[in-house]
DNA sequence: CGGGTTTCGTTAACAAGTGCATGAAATCGG
DNA sequence: CCGATTTCATGCACTTGTTAACGAAACCCG
């Protein structure tokens, strides 16, 4: 995902930290337990990366009200911001692709990895990488 | 990749010795360069890798015949042995892959994932970063 | 209630890779 | 022969995966 990761890296976010801004702007308010599912990541991964993030003000914490060992974990307007951005960017990358590869043939493809993933979560035996 | 990775950590490889084992496998020996284009790594990584896979007797390397900048690196017997026996444990878990997921599927999945990595190379957009 | 157990996030420490800049040797071309 | 180029190696900063241990909070049951 060479071309993506360019795109990340001039917006100051690593892969991961953008997997996770992914998932927050899919779910919403989350919990970290949630997320580290979702983004296929370990607790230990996640504290950083959630570190590095809110360090650049792109998520932000709000106690959770009945459980204070957890909190939510959401978006912040700057992380909203940079998410239309590079989605944006994001989808143009995925425009000349479909150009180079065909539009069918990208879909089919798409499709039968998305029933992987699932598949894959049920049973607990892949864990997806990357993703466009 | 979980559970191939399960079985990497046990033969005490990491994944990109075992993606760089794969591809020595492949094309026989071959220059660090081709290596590093053919396994998606730069340069810097490959030297790391090949010395870890030196030390562990799994490659050795043999001079140039007439360029002393480089060498051929060539997979030794253990090495073979290596991939011997778990291409053999990589053929169950895509078995079990397989099983769960649909053999139909499995095939046109990694038809299309062929085409797109084809293409990709000759544009040089996309990277693979992880195969079964 | 109260003590053991479980859950949850964090921290620390180590191994491994990435990317970049740089270095050093060998080769090539004029 | 000399400078440009090629080819691999190194050092450094940074990120991630993984494991183990920890502390706090919540839960459960006698």
């Amino acid at each position: 995902m060479v071309p993506i990761r360019a795109m990340l890296a001039e917006a100051g976010v690593t892969e991961q930290q953008w997997r996770v801004m992914r998932v927050l702007h899919e779910r919403g308010p989350s919990d970290p337990a949630s997320i580290a599912r979702d983004a296929c990541l370990l607790m230990p991964s996640l504290t950083r990366i959630l570190r590095g993030l809110e360090a650049k003000g792109l998520v932000a914490r709000t106690p959770h009200e009945s459980d204070r060992r957890t909190f939510w974990v959401r978006i912040t307007e700057a992380g909203e911001a940079l998410i239309a951005a590079h989605l944006d960017e994001s989808n143009r990358i995925l425009a000349e692709l479909e150009d180079r590869y065909g539009r069918e043939r990208l879909d089919r493809l798409l499709d039968l990895l998305e029933e992987l993933a699932a598949d894959s979560a049920r049973s607990g035996g892949l864990a997806p990488r990357e993703d466009v």
